[in-house]
RNA sequence: CGCGGAGUGGAGCAGUGGCAGCUCGUCGGGCUCAUAACCCGAAGGUCGUAGGUUCGAAUCCUGCCUCCGCAACCA
């Protein structure tokens, strides 16, 4: 198979210089963590996990390399089933209802993947069904009984947590299954006296239920031996320290089987299991693999997937597969899904597992129960996307937990994508536009200070090569603005609106460097914001159109949100002397003070405490 | 003592042994091409806290306080 089939633009006339990218396209598997269709996004998804997986995928599609970016709504779960009989619906309603919701964001803020789909289809029963199967004759499942907190009055086995009754130890009355409160002893639901729901109050008894569990133990000595294959120094410390902390503990069993009506059936013949079904933390990671056999089906090409999976004879990973997901989840993607592929066998480990730490709101803790968290469907009509992907990404919660504030947002969004970006690029190109008739002025002989702004230009294009590659999207944000500021001293000094009236052609000079620093900064942002990113490449003259008429420099989406690979190149490209530009419009609008005000009533006024 | 992460000028962050830095805000000045945008300068911090190691500590060690994750809902 080959990306090209859906790539009806691939734009190789273009002279592309100092383009890194100048090799065999390299196939990169960007896996995001599947979110639970059981709410909307807010704005902690957005900014720690689905933003910094598109920045990603953008800048290596844009490099030339073959990306392939699946996730998809996590169909199973308690949450799931919970708020479905809270509403009287059942669960695949709820499931529809915010996986369109889920695209409908992606939309709404350019995140393109290549396939974003649902863990409830055939596909993925399948192969979560196949791999079960495999671990279970090559030995790495067993069955074991355990006990079971059962509420008579629902019908169903509850989770700890959700068990309430009398501390054995300091006869506190409200302890929970799993520890008491008021003591901190830790405890097993069987220990409470008096067991009851803690949703109804309605009594516990308890049952003894058999399931399959992974066994983690047994794969310790190869996930070992993978973890320290190489110098894991590249991930990021969290991540390190988490799994580190796991292994050294020692890694025991898992259940992998709950006693639930919605979920994955357990592929075996026993009656015993009819009512059981594979446990959702171990169907969901399955995802990243079902997605990429689902996407090569669409292709047409059902074996397009093992570009990005398939081990070959030496054992060696075809694509590096980066790993987006928040603190909380972690461990599922160091430990849990590599035992899996590793007792399943002949396919690729995780590469790289980028993990956010967790964004708060206005400087406290986000809470859905408490309505306290922004919410996607709420901000995405009111603002350009590229505001918002700009001021996620500058306050994500990259390597520690971080604040979204409104006053912070616009104070952002005004002080450094308005003015410091927005405004040397309308300042040049109006100039421009009105005083060398709409085209690129004919550079004379460069002074000094030309030479070190473009030698700064090309410098700052190889330091935001390095952080992307690396995944640090707000040191890159921080280099592009940077860049950006170096430009606005330059015009300042050299001041050509001056020089125009005396030395057409010196003023012309700056201007040209101007557009070609403009250019790159259009490259260097593209990831981040792409919206803008299109339109600037369209004032500066360049004409990209896909087969459809449509621009398509930025990329799109099609069929929702299979990403269609753009045309932009990760290069510096000259603006050649003499190219037309069209007229230019602003890229960013300011946005006014109220706006915080109001965006602070809005939150406290649908807060629930 | 369950395990782990974090606490740095008004805000957000960087800095893991050598005179405490960046962006924004604030104050003063310059410019006026540009979205009242741009440029220059200044003020502002005993680096959570109490001890210790060291010629020297934001950085290493120990105690304590606070916040967070593992662990309802939740990335």
């Amino acid at each position: 198979m080959t990306v090209e089939n859906i790539n009806p633009n691939e734009n190789s006339d273009n002279k592309v210089k100092n383009d890194p990218s100048n090799k065999s396209a390299e196939p990169i598997l960007v896996s995001v963590a599947w979110p639970y269709a059981n709410g909307p996004f807010h704005a902690g998804h957005i900014a720690g996990v689905y933003l910094p997986a598109d920045i990603f995928a953008r800048f290596q599609r844009a490099r030339g390399n073959d990306v392939l970016m699946v996730s998809g709504s996590d169909s199973h779960g308690t949450p799931i089933t919970i708020k479905a009989e809270q509403e009287g619906v059942p669960p695949l309603e709820i499931v529809e209802r915010y996986h369109a919701s889920f695209l409908k964001t992606f939309e709404a803020l350019g995140i393109e993947f290549d396939l974003f789909t649902k863990t409830y289809t055939e596909n993925h029963y399948a192969v979560t069904q196949d791999i079960f199967l495999k671990l279970l004759h090559k030995g790495y499942l067993y069955k074991e009984k355990m006990t079971g907190s059962y509420s008579e009055k629902q019908g169903r086995f509850l989770p700890d947590r959700y068990v309430e009754g009398v501390c054995p130890n300091c006869g506190y009355e409200k302890a929970r299954g799993d520890q008491c409160d008021r003591c901190g002893t830790l405890l097993d639901p069987v220990q409470l006296g008096n067991p009851h729901s803690r949703e109804d109050g309605s009594p516990i008894t308890f049952r003894e239920t058999e399931h399959y569990f992974l066994d983690l133990g047994k794969l310790q000595p190869a996930l070992e031996d993978w973890i320290n294959s190489v110098d894991r120094s590249y991930w990021r410390d969290n991540t390190v320290a988490y799994t580190k902390n796991w292994l050294e503990q020692g890694l025991h069993g898992r259940a992998i089987t709950r006693d639930l009506e919605w979920g994955v059936p357990v592929p075996i013949d026993d009656p015993t299991y009819k009512d059981k079904r594979i446990y959702v933390w171990f169907d969901a990671v399955i995802g990243y693999l079902s997605a990429s056999i689902e996407w090569a089906k669409i292709q047409g090409q059902p074996d397009a997937w093992e570009r990005w999976w398939k081990l070959d004879e030496a054992g060696n990973a075809p694509a590096k597969g980066y790993y987006f997901l928040g603190k909380d989840n972690i461990t599922f993607h160091t430990i849990i899904w590599p035992a899996l592929l590793l007792g399943y066998g002949g396919l690729a480990l995780p590469y790289d597992v980028p993990a956010s730490e967790f964004l708060n709101l206005e400087g406290e803790k986000m809470s859905t129960s408490q309505n306290w968290a922004l919410w996607l469907p709420d901000v995405e009509e009111r603002y350009q996307p590229d505001q918002l992907r700009y001021y996620f990404t500058a306050s994500a919660p990259e390597t520690r937990d971080s604040n979204f504030s409104w006053a912070d947002f616009v104070s952002r969004i005004n002080n450094e994508l308005v003015a410091t970006y927005g405004n040397l690029v309308n300042r040049v190109l109006t100039n421009v536009y009105k005083n060398y008739d709409g085209k690129v002025p004919e550079p004379g002989e460069l002074d000094a200070a030309d030479k070190a702004l473009l030698a700064e230009n090309a410098a700052a294009f190889e330091r935001v090569t390095a952080l992307l590659e690396g995944a640090h999207f707000r040191d890159t944000l921080k280099e592009a603005l940077a860049l950006a500021s170096v430009a606005n001293k330059y015009l300042d000094e050299k001041a050509p609106w001056k020089v125009i009236k005396t030395d057409r052609v010196a003023a012309g000079t700056t201007f040209w460097v101007a557009l070609q620093v403009i250019n790159t900064l259009k490259v260097l942002t593209y990831p981040f914001l792409p919206f803008a990113a299109q339109k600037l490449h369209g004032y500066l003259g360049f004409d990209e159109t896909s087969a459809d008429g449509k621009s398509s420099y930025s990329g799109e989406a099609r069929q929702g949100v299979l990403a269609v690979k753009p045309s932009a190149k990760w290069a510096i490209e000259p603006v050649p002397a003499g190219q037309t530009l069209r007229k230019p419009e602003i890229l960013f609008t300011k946005l006014e003070e109220k706006v915080i005000e109001e965006e602070r009533e809005r939150l406290m006024s649908g807060r629930k405490v």
